[in-house]
DNA sequence: TCAAAAGTTGACCATTCGGTCGAAATTGAG
DNA sequence: CTCAATTTCGACCGAATGGTCAACTTTTGA
């Protein structure tokens, strides 16, 4: 019968720490995350709708508060998820590699990422543009090193004469700026160029020729040879 | 006495067309414009509220909506005003120039705009970004002209041997990737080498070898000798 | 000088949106 | 199978925001 609720039932997922992937949460949580990172990657954190992550997703709106309780809660589950694969793309660049094959496999590794997740580093982008409001201290941390570490790589390979003499920070600054622009930008090289298919045509025919150009003007000869 | 108010008085602007500088209105457009670029700078077109852009400019809310009717014309003014800057610094290229001294200067005047003018570079990388949905149809026209243009002044080099064989779309997209870099990402820039003082140590410091670099990935001797 | 035009201002309105809530439906471990 | 925990769902709320309005002040040009 009609009993009196005497400990209310809250309404309240568990701790995002232990969730299992067999949980129906879990997917749940996959698929709100992808639709987040779309939204936000288009309208930026101010113009994106919990109503429209959640259509996106396929479920009421209640459930994305649900499973992640704030709006900006979930912006910074997703833009910590983006920042972790920019991040990771780093990757290892050893003194001991060829210069030309280090970087070069670098550059491209870069150049999957913007193909591969095109939101990811527009929603990367719009974040720094806008101050990097919550990835900021981040960048001063785990990024500033990275690049001091690989930055003193490079510079070793300068004493030898293998790389043009570019300070490493802006080298990489170079890199990044370049390889990003193909997702970032990617509605202006479109009006620009008109691919049928934008992967096919930008990735696949154009990028080789950049990775050349980007390659030759950080001094790295594939021959091997010192700089003049 | 009381009148009844046959012809209700209309509060709004005068046509924007015929705005003389003399005005009062004229100034106050230009304050609101000015807070406007800031704000949707930051904030992107959603995140920026009408109240802030105000008090930016020193003006009551009303103001603004009396100057430019509604919140979404005064985005598309500022950002067509954005768009002339960014299309006017694309500059002359005549293929009678030195290639090298044709793109070195070009090159240093993208990056004394993203200098001058970082607010307005950080704009329309949000409008891109977001796809481009008030300039695309811009974008398609007046950019994708010049770009056709331009680059057959490049290819016209390449046969000559002054240049290297990228395509030169992408040529520009490398070019307009790098110079934007510096004020887009200033945010990452920053965090990554904390620079006492920015414009000295990035526009004046780093940006020589930039320029250096680029110029040396497109092939172009200064000496004007030919490739290889 | 003076009246019409231009500009100012703050109160006010309608809508939108993030977030809450309660109750029903589903899931899954024992 | 059973029952508690988890998940679903839509109705609802308060705050914030774009925009309106009308009265008022200032500017402008004849």
């Amino acid at each position: 019968m009609a009993q009196i609720s005497q400990i209310p039932k809250i309404t309240r997922p568990p701790e995002v720490s232990d969730i299992e992937p067999r949980r129906v949460g879990f997917r749940q949580r996959e698929k709100i995350i992808r639709a987040a990172t779309g939204v936000f990657s288009q309208k930026g954190y101010d113009g994106a709708r919990v109503e429209e992550i959640a259509q996106r997703a396929g479920l009421p709106k209640g459930n994305i508060l649900y499973y992640f309780k704030t709006k900006k809660n979930l912006y910074r589950v997703v833009i910590e998820q983006v920042l972790s694969l920019w991040l990771e793309a780093l990757g290892d660049i050893s003194a001991d590699d060829d210069p030309c094959d280090a970087i070069s496999q670098y550059i491209r590794r870069k150049l999957d990422l913007s193909r591969n997740y095109p939101e990811a580093s527009r929603l990367f982008a719009i974040e720094v543009i806008g101050g990097a409001p919550v990835i900021g201290e981040h960048l001063k941390g785990r990024l500033r090193d990275w690049v001091a570490q690989k930055g003193a790589i490079f510079h070793a390979w300068q004493q030898e004469g293998r790389m043009a003499p570019i300070d490493p920070a802006h080298a990489f600054f170079m890199i990044w700026a370049v390889t990003q622009t193909y997702a970032d930008f990617q509605a202006q090289i479109e009006a620009v160029i008109s691919p049928a298919n934008y992967d096919a045509e930008v990735y696949e025919k154009g990028a080789p020729g950049v990775v050349a150009a980007l390659v030759r003007g950080l001094g790295l000869s594939s021959q091997k040879q010192p700089l003049r």
